[in-house]
DNA sequence: AGATAGTACTAGACAGTCTAGTTCTCAGGA
DNA sequence: TCCTGAGAACTAGACTGTCTAGTACTATCT
């Protein structure tokens, strides 16, 4: 239910990473000025209802009480309420894809393969599973009809982006012996999916479950990388 | 664009074969009362505008006019809007059901493993991704926070119900020494997902492209089917 | 002075109802 | 087999109430 992602309600003070906004995390200065604050502060209440309750289901007075900010206000900053929507999605796109990019550090290091993936996989699927980025791919899908350029724009950002790490990843294991993979890209894919699916696509369906325990998103983590490993791995690596 | 998916009857009067004369349907006869065509005219109305516009994106009005029927009428025969488009839905979930039941004849005959399952592999992708079925997963997983229980039922009967066939004939396999399988319904969903995530998670998002070649499925399809085997089936079969 | 709040307003969409008049269906009589 | 009439089903469109995107205007704040 109540997700606030983004910190939702407050503005942008609190020292919390919370802009998915616009602003880019890492660099901070989250622009002190009124209006900027204003804007911080329609465009987590947007985030906030929009993931709530679809593109649709949200109104602009929703937004702009729920950000403790005129409707007027509201449509200085944003032209419209599909502008909003499209800023919205933009900044989450953007989290996501700073947030994918550290991921890959310490890999190839020449430890056991098995366990830096089991590793990997592990806080991959965590990472998909929280419940706004669920929401988020939910919200994008029931929009995509409407918004074709923007579920195309997160599909080839978010999870392609990382995908294409996953087959530059396996393109060195491959060089270095240790996996034999003659086509990369379906590789990266196989390899995302046979994590993700099965917690995923029943989280699109089931909305009101309680979110999957940890442990057993371990358990599709692991029994992913079996899998991966069996038909990637050259047979000594178990 | 259209469609027509929907039910056992066929639609009212589609231009072609104007079967209001004699046109005795595959089974039982489609309920030739006036009143009864109205209402299946009204049915496929509703598939086509629903599954294109979803279901905030569709007014009565437009699927009374679509159907060549008053408002009145529809009103006549669903109490409003929500049970219009639950009964919509629950048809196409039932064609859908019957559409699996016949798929797994033919298989556990003893011959070569590989061959039967990229066989059901490409024809089970072929199913998934035809342009109607992937627009109503995509209408339904937009409208599951308005409408929970239906997207938690498709998620039951639908797919779930083709990977129980799954699992059940993975552990026939298994008991034979075909396949190496110590969780069935895991393996079912391994199974299951290596063959359709990648084709079927690009449709989601990219709304207009056009529906891939059946060459490029197939060779999902196949290649699921190997990593499957890679992981599932004991050394020798390979 | 410039941004914002608050609120009232416009214009249009849409679910669902109502009414008055029309068409279809079908039983039963010739 | 054809006719007929009663009643159910249907049509067309006006209508109500509600909701919402977006605008206008004035008072208030910093």
């Amino acid at each position: 239910m109540g997700e606030h992602v983004v910190d939702a309600g407050r503005a942008v003070e609190d020292g919390g990473r919370a802009g998915v906004g616009t602003d880019p995390g890492p660099r901070a200065a989250p622009e002190r000025g009124r209006s900027a604050r204003k804007r911080q502060a329609i465009l987590d209440a947007a985030c906030t209802v929009f993931l709530r309750d679809g593109y649709g289901g949200t109104s602009m007075d929703n937004i702009a009480a729920l950000a403790r900010v005129s409707k007027q206000t509201v449509y200085k900053h944003f032209a419209d309420k599909q502008r909003l929507f499209t800023a919205v999605i933009d900044g989450v796109i953007d989290a996501a894809e700073s947030d994918g990019q550290e991921m890959l550090d310490g890999l190839l290091t020449s430890g056991d393969l098995g366990e830096q993936l089991r590793h990997y996989a592990r806080r991959h699927l965590a990472v998909i599973m929280q419940p706004h980025i669920v929401q988020m791919r939910r919200v994008i899908i029931g929009a995509a009809d409407q918004f074709p350029e923007l579920a195309r724009s997160w599909y080839e950002r978010a999870p392609a982006r990382g995908r294409a790490a996953f087959a530059a990843l396996f393109s060195e294991l491959a060089r270095q012996g240790r996996l034999r993979v003659s086509d990369p890209e379906l590789a990266a894919e196989h390899f995302n999916w046979l994590i993700l699916s099965i917690p995923l696509n029943r989280a699109m369906f089931r909305v009101d479950d309680e979110p999957p325990a940890v442990a057993e998103l371990d358990y599709y983590a692991d029994e992913g990388v079996r899998v991966f490993l069996a038909a990637y791995a050259p047979a000594l690596s178990r």
